[in-house]
DNA sequence: TGTACATCAGTGAACGCGCGTTCACTGATGTAC
DNA sequence: TGTACATCAGTGAACGCGCGTTCACTGATGTAC
């Protein structure tokens, strides 16, 4: 152990990390390490012995909130659910998972991190896994590229300054996982039909 | 006039935007006045008697972007079309209105303006603005939410890393723009049918 | 038609401040003997 | 069981650089007489 003040040092990590994405939030990717390393009770030279560099800790943000977007996805994931599509479900349902508030701060932080190009490398190398899980999830490919494409729309709604986690959004959802369910009722509304 | 060189204040003024929008799109709202001064063809002086300050700079580049997108929502209304549902479509079919490229670099630009608080407050209102509309349209409000969120998805993908204006998108658009000319289609797909 | 003056549309150097990074140092804990 | 030493986990001052802003100045054009 070293210089401490009653708390491990990952718990000194986890804390600047934490301060770095309230203060990323709040004032944008160019927030101050002062800022940030005041915020979780270290000085500035103690935030880099954390992470080597500003860039350092702004990639290691974006792991964690990354991390954080899987762990969401797999917590909405029904264990018994095994039919087809039970990934678009939980894709639909992880839209909801947060409260509108802190839906807000979540979407506008990975809009400040994208800005970096190294995470915005990260961001789409995740994407294109899930994407690939969801075109194996079983479902008609375009009712999956409806599903989602609204799925994406309400979580990026607070970034236009929408709201998001209304009941009529709420309703829409329900009734997108119900279309996963019933493929057939969606292919009925084709023009040819 | 003053001292110039070959352009008018106005035209100076315009390719000051314009640097400042290629700029934005390429380093991130931190793009430097001299960098976005010199691209115009101004000294940093010239830009700053054209644009008090980079606030000023920034916020006239996000009504410009404003008006922009509203002229592409505008261009796609059909003169012709007068069923129920014509901005939805007109919506929907903005979507595809640009390239990939310019897709992917104009959201990228409206996310970076939409870190300043001012530029944000002023699309909120212009959001506010437009949903009255949308939901003055004549659309059932349930499909009308559909549309929405899926038109804000799909053109929301490119921040995230994802494709814009693949087939497969093309194709969803013009399934959905069926759906606002027939609504009874997506009413049957309700769970209570 | 000249000439003096005002104004417009800039130039470019200087300033000051914030911020990321470096660095010498330090105090608490662990370890060898 | 002491003691010397190494290491870990920091502190805090200093540095240097980039950037937004200010400011004195300037050259081209318009206008009054």
């Amino acid at each position: 152990m070293g210089r401490t003040a009653g708390r491990s040092p990952e718990d000194t990590r986890r804390a600047l990390l934490a301060a770095a994405g309230a203060a990323v939030r709040a004032r944008g990717i160019h927030a101050s390490l002062d800022e940030i390393a005041r915020f979780a009770g270290v000085s500035k030279g103690g935030l880099i012995y954390h992470f080597a560099s500003k860039d350092h800790l702004i990639l290691e943000l974006a792991r964690d909130q990354l991390a954080v977007f899987q762990a969401s996805l797999d917590a909405a994931i029904d264990p018994a659910d095994r039919a087809p599509g039970r990934l678009a479900r939980a894709y639909l349902r992880s839209v909801l998972a947060d409260d509108e508030v802190s839906a807000r701060e979540s979407i506008g932080l990975i809009t400040q991190l994208m800005t970096v190009p190294a995470v915005a490398a990260l961001a789409r190398a995740e994407v294109e896994r899930i994407d690939a899980e969801l075109a194996a999830d079983g479902l008609p490919e375009d009712l999956l590229a409806l599903v989602v494409a609204a799925a994406d729309g309400l979580s990026a709604a607070p970034l236009w300054g929408g709201s998001a986690g209304t009941p009529a959004q709420r309703r829409l959802i329900e009734r997108l996982v119900h279309l996963t369910r019933h493929p057939e009722l969606w292919a009925v509304t084709a023009p040819g039909e």
